[in-house]
RNA sequence: GUGGGUGUAGCUCAGUUGGUUAGAGCACCUGGUUGUGGCCCAGGAGGUCGUGGGUUCAAAUCCCAUCACUCACCCCA
């Protein structure tokens, strides 16, 4: 029989690791919090037509990427290997917008897409993204890229990522743009990979992402998308770079950024870094002015990103990000069958103050507790034996300061309210 | 899906042209006299050498397959 293992492109998150995972977690969710950001989850896994409507049918995340099945009853269901999709189905489903006219909402969670894996890329991974609905001004833009450089700024990386900014038009301009582009590219149709001819059938926007030499060739005299904006779209996009400016929020116009999702409007952007090896892209997202109408929804603008989370945690490490230390306040040492009653009981009421407590449990010896004590770099030890458990006695020792006190148990608040809360 | 690299103890790695009971450091456990950590010293536990075949008197070592990890392509977070 094969050894049980974790399936490929998964990861365990063990302890220690996981305790990283907690403290970026809460810097997350503190950052939603001062943008007035509110969180929502939906399911793991949805009808598969959520994502072939939403993401678009050529995109490579459909076409070869996703986990689905069949259920029992017939259904198509499909392992979400997106969030935006999900958010917006729920959106509808219950009518958020007669809540609010404008919704703020993030959400944290697994994701699974079947790629071979490599540096920062994994079959589960996790994002964390926001979504907002109802604004198609550029501040709503800028509040989003805002978001995104606020929790770089507090994880300390916002000089290590660098912001890559595009439009890609309105609807009016890309209907303009598509056929100016088509009828660019038709001369030249049979030298097209096999790739891009089906991409020129479907979405020729996506043709210009090649990095095939022959075709970026081709594609050097291909008409501009900026030659097609509309005023509307020009001002727009005019107008988010000058609150960027206003913002301080460094960035870079890309022309050639379009993303590879197909619900895409007006700005797109990326923040890379290059600690990540190949796989720069740590937060990407845009606006998308269509997608609720798409999937069946009212007419409602929208825009958001996604993070990476474990790409998040490789730059931080690579930055030897420091991390919250968990370390227990105190560790308590029983070396007398007849005091763990009372080691237990002081420890309760230890907890009930908040204080951190361990202790061995394998009544091992006074030197072999010590040692863990130590090795858990915990300040405070407890000691209770004979001789203290027959005097109502308990030993207080600070690793730290190598010394060594005997209090009454029932004093022994008295001690841990001076030395630690003082 | 395609290509390169790598799989020996929990971790990082040695292992000579195939040749006895497969090693080191770190980590772990137990001790170093009666109830005291870090440093030091001694001892101990821990490996079907990724897995399955093959070649050979003999395989961690050579060959094949397979699985996993890793890096890159594609694309994305």
């Amino acid at each position: 029989m094969d050894k049980i293992q974790s399936i490929k492109g998964t990861h365990d998150i063990l302890p220690y690791e996981s305790e990283k995972w907690k403290d970026l977690e809460d810097i997350i969710y503190k950052t939603c919090d001062l943008f007035g950001f509110k969180e929502i989850r939906t399911p793991i896994f949805e009808k598969t037509n959520l994502f072939l409507r939403g993401i678009g049918e050529v995109t490579d995340i459909v076409s070869k990427e996703m986990y689905s099945w069949q259920d029992r009853d017939g259904s198509n269901l499909t392992l979400r290997p997106e969030l935006t999709a999900s958010v917006v189905r729920s959106y509808i489903q219950h009518n958020l917008k007669n809540q609010s006219s404008s919704q703020r909402l993030f959400y944290m969670g697994p994701l699974f897409r079947r790629e071979r894996p490599q540096k920062g890329r994994q079959r589960q991974f996790h994002q964390f993204g926001v979504e907002a609905f109802g604004s198609e001004n550029p501040e709503q833009d800028v509040e989003i890229i805002s978001i995104a450089w606020h929790l770089l700024s507090l994880l300390g990386i916002s000089n290590k990522v660098q912001l890559k900014i595009n439009s890609i038009g309105s609807n009016e301009c890309r209907k303009n743009y598509r056929k100016a582009l088509l009828d660019f590219i038709k001369p030249n149709f049979n030298l097209l990979s096999e790739v891009s001819k089906v991409r020129f059938e479907k979405n020729p926007l996506r043709i210009l992402d090649t990095k095939n030499p022959k075709e970026i060739t081709i594609l050097s005299d291909a008409p501009k998308i900026s030659d097609y904006y509309t005023n509307e779209d020009k001002t727009h996009f005019q107008t988010i770079l000058k609150f960027l400016g206003c913002l301080n929020i460094p960035y870079n116009i890309d022309l050639g950024l379009v993303r590879g999702l197909d619900y895409y409007t007006r700005t797109v952007f990326e923040f890379t870094s290059n600690s990540l090896g190949a796989q720069d892209a740590l937060l990407g997202g845009g606006r998308y002015d269509n997608l609720v109408q798409d999937l069946g929804g009212k007419v409602v603008p929208g825009i958001g990103f996604a993070a990476g989370i474990e790409r998040l945690l490789l730059i931080l490490e690579a930055e030897k990000y420091n991390f919250k230390k968990h370390t227990p306040d105190i560790y308590f040492i029983c070396i007398e069958q007849n005091a763990i009653q009372v080691m237990l009981s002081l420890s309760k009421k230890l907890r009930e103050k908040n204080y951190i407590v361990v202790f061995d449990l394998l009544r091992r010896s006074l030197k072999a507790q010590m040692r863990e004590a130590n090795r858990f770099k915990v300040r405070y030890v407890l000691i209770i034996g004979q001789e203290e458990l027959a005097h109502k006695k308990v030993t207080i020792k600070d690793l730290q300061k190598k010394v060594q006190y005997s209090y009454n148990q029932s004093d022994l608040f008295d001690f841990f309210n001076f030395k630690i809360n003082s």
